[in-house]
DNA sequence: CTACGATCTAGAGTAAGGTCTAGATCAAGT
DNA sequence: ACTTGATCTAGACCTTACTCTAGATCGTAG
């Protein structure tokens, strides 16, 4: 082993940045921003070690965070965390509401992704040999 | 008619707005940013006349925008149009590798949403009766 | 002990995509 | 003519979500 024992423990910032995707720059604001459910530790030089827990909370911020969730509501949600049991049902409405959202996002993309498929066959079809004037018409 | 006969042909910019889902300040940024194919004709008093093509056009944009299309690149796309015929593989290249990133990101999102789900339904099941203490637990 | 890389803090800077303001002008109803 | 609302330009400003910098410190390999 070429860490110490508390490594098996405990991670470092530049180990979380790794595991999770984000950079060691937004784990440091992350945490200023109030995202992360309780203070990291610190060792007794200064730095951050992450447990596993922190880690798991943080991939479920990427997540949230990569489905369009803003960090004010990621916050919201830390906070209802933090405060601890007796508020699950708000946890639920957040976490619920998102997914809607989410939902809705992913059929607008469908929407827009088939008229791209449209426009994009018009094209095609010029190329394989069409003649049509007037392509650049927005229309055609 | 309350209006001219030149209000069945063109539109003010207000109502190009109203028909784009585009604030007036948005249209104007847009136009200068040359994300218009042609220039928007103006009125002998400097207001701008905008064709059902111009509008065709903006809806188009809108589409791409919503998708997640970067404003350089639909900037791009105006340029090759208004270039006029001969690049239509360049435009079909830059719509299908659109079409890949909005794929892609619906992909990403269905796989938030799963586990946006899971999320929400450990909530569920805990106020439908549950007990588990360490729900604060962000793996519970 | 010395290097050297990783981390630390506070705070400035960045990129994208608009949004808003001020002050002037236009156009239409009365 | 007068009022009112829509539009005009140039340019400042805003929000979100980071990202980067400077200058200091920690900690580990040699």
């Amino acid at each position: 082993m070429t860490t110490t024992e508390a490594a098996a423990q405990s991670l470092s910032i530049g180990e979380v940045a790794e595991r999770t995707g984000l950079s060691v720059h937004a784990l440091r604001f992350y945490e200023r921003e109030g995202l992360l459910v309780d203070p990291v530790q610190r060792t007794s030089g200064g730095r951050r070690r992450y447990t596993s827990l922190d880690v798991d909370w943080l991939l479920i911020c990427v997540k949230l965070r990569e489905s369009g969730m803003p960090l004010a509501d990621l916050k919201h949600f830390a906070e209802l965390v933090r405060r601890g049991p007796g508020n699950e049902e708000e946890r639920l409405r957040l976490l619920d509401a998102h997914r809607q959202r989410v939902d809705a996002r992913i059929q607008a993309l469908e929407e827009c992704r088939s008229v791209i498929t449209w426009k994009v066959g018009v094209y095609a079809e010029h190329l394989a040999g069409g003649e049509a004037g007037g392509l650049w018409d927005p229309t055609a």
